[in-house]
RNA sequence: GGAGAGGUUCCCGAGUGGCCAAAGGGAGCAGACUGUAAAUCUGCCGGCGAAGCCUUCGGAGGUUCGAAUCCUCCCCUCUCCA
């Protein structure tokens, strides 16, 4: 079997590892290795699929993926990252978010006897006791040599400041790395690049106490080639969970993905072979709508089913297409009163109702620059009464601007 | 604990008594051009059915005809000193 370093470094996974040839060696054995998360939401959105993925494919090449829910350390807020109002989360939310993950990563990872594994740090760090963890954790870190990882000299250059709290994460999670080798055998970390420091730390926690090699591995941050994290839509962030963003909005952000992206992206979020990837890759101009077209369908496939896939290229198509006829089921859709429509609903104040406008401002504006369409059809007064006659086949066909779709149904209509 | 700086609309960041719903930039949205791409140009970018009104400049009070701007107290952040 192939190794999956090689793997991952042809797909683009990597963006350095702490020993390139003794990580590649220990992955010729079956071995654990973790990642963590954060139990910070109910959901996980895309900017967790690469991590996501790279665990797929440890275990497809028959290595141990453990996922780590972050309930200790969440509560500490890891400082690697932009300072923001750490929430303070009650044991329960954090668990009850670590159920849902684990539900939502059972989608990618079989968590069967013998396959992944997850645990919170909670149990571990929650009852350490503060003089122990100094004295047998604390003592084997130099605070100059922590001075010094990057993650904390950016903050110390800028005015953000550090705060205590936060400087103890480094240790929190080099304890949970030392703590995951010592009961699971795990010898590897996975993580984002800003990760860095906090792997490394643990590595050498574990070198100190056991005297044993353990290794790390750091994505690249990704990035979208605009700049901008990955991940984010009109509507905030791209949920991995179907109920806060739909297969079809989930789809669509695929097909919408830079031009210079989608060969990257291809090789992340799908598992098409690289020749395939370097294929479609290389297509220009409009051809390479095939590409984004099997990389949205592909990674709908992969987080949430077959079925949803089809059913939101087959939607997009239709929309997009122009075919007409098409199956609309995964486009967004309301289902409104009856009456209310024989009535007519002012238009500015149906794309508010149905969220396509944040605010009926936003819809008289969108509307008066000429971004409302009913059926293909633009509108030109913001408070044109929307009526029951528009709602025929599928239902009523709402736009706002050239992308974003809405279906209304009449309520009690099937 | 002492001394200083600061908290502004999604973000960065101007504004120090009326001309401020608040410059500029970024992000975002729409239009044109395209390929549901990028780049570019144009417009929009707190809320409320227009005029007008309402809510916003860390929080609570106060001064004033009028406050993001001045005063008092409080909360938070940062820098230097201890």
């Amino acid at each position: 079997m192939k190794n999956v370093l090689d793997i991952f470094r042809e797909r683009g996974f990597i963006e350095k590892t702490t020993d390139d040839e003794g990580v590649h060696k220990l992955l010729e054995e079956p071995t654990a290795c973790y990642i963590g998360f954060d139990p910070t939401a109910p959901s996980l959105h895309a900017g967790s699929l690469e991590p996501i993925m790279s665990l797929v494919h440890m275990q497809r090449c028959g290595h141990r993926p453990i996922v780590l829910v972050g309930g200790g350390t969440g509560l500490v807020g890891d400082p690697s990252g932009k300072t923001e109002l750490r929430r303070v989360m009650s044991r329960e939310e954090t668990e009850a978010n670590a159920e849902a993950l684990k539900r939502q990563l059972s989608h990618y990872l079989d968590f069967g006897s013998g396959g992944a594994l997850l645990v919170n740090n909670v149990d571990w760090l929650g009852d350490l006791r503060y003089i122990d963890f100094l004295r047998d954790i604390g003592r084997h870190f130099s605070v100059n040599r922590m001075l010094a990882a990057e993650s904390y000299r950016l903050r110390l250059e800028q005015e953000s400041g550090l705060s205590f709290i936060e400087f103890n994460y480094m240790l929190l999670q080099a304890y949970d790395f030392w703590y995951l080798y010592k009961h699971h055998g795990c010898r590897l970390q996975m993580g984002g690049a800003d990760q860095w420091g906090n792997i490394c730390a643990g590595i050498d926690l574990t070198r100190r106490l056991e005297a044993a090699q353990v290794y790390g591995i750091t994505f690249p941050l990704l990035t979208t080639s605009s700049g901008a994290k990955m991940g984010k839509t009109a509507a905030g962030a791209l949920w991995l969970d179907p109920e806060k963003t739909s297969p079809y909005e989930f789809y669509q952000y695929w097909i919408k993905v830079d031009d210079r992206d989608v060969e990257r992206f291809l090789a992340l979020f799908t598992f098409l072979p690289m020749e395939e990837v370097r294929r479609l890759g290389g297509l220009e101009g409009e051809a390479i709508r095939e590409a984004k077209e099997i990389l949205a369908f592909e990674a709908t496939r992969i987080t949430h089913s077959e079925e949803e896939a089809i059913r939101a290229r087959d939607a997009s198509r239709g929309l997009f297409g122009g075919t007409g006829g098409e199956d609309l089921r995964s486009v967004p859709t309301t289902e409104i009163a009856r009456e209310r429509l024989e009535e007519g609903i002012p238009a500015w104040q149906l794309f508010h109702e149905v969220g396509l406008c944040k605010s009926r401002a936003d819809a008289r504006r969108l509307i008066q620059q000429g971004g409302g369409y009913v059926n293909d059809r633009r509108l030109d007064a913001f408070d044109e009464r929307i009526g029951a006659e528009e709602v025929r086949g599928q239902g009523m066909l709402m736009r706002a601007g050239k992308k974003r779709y809405h279906l209304v149904r009449m309520k009690g209509d099937e």
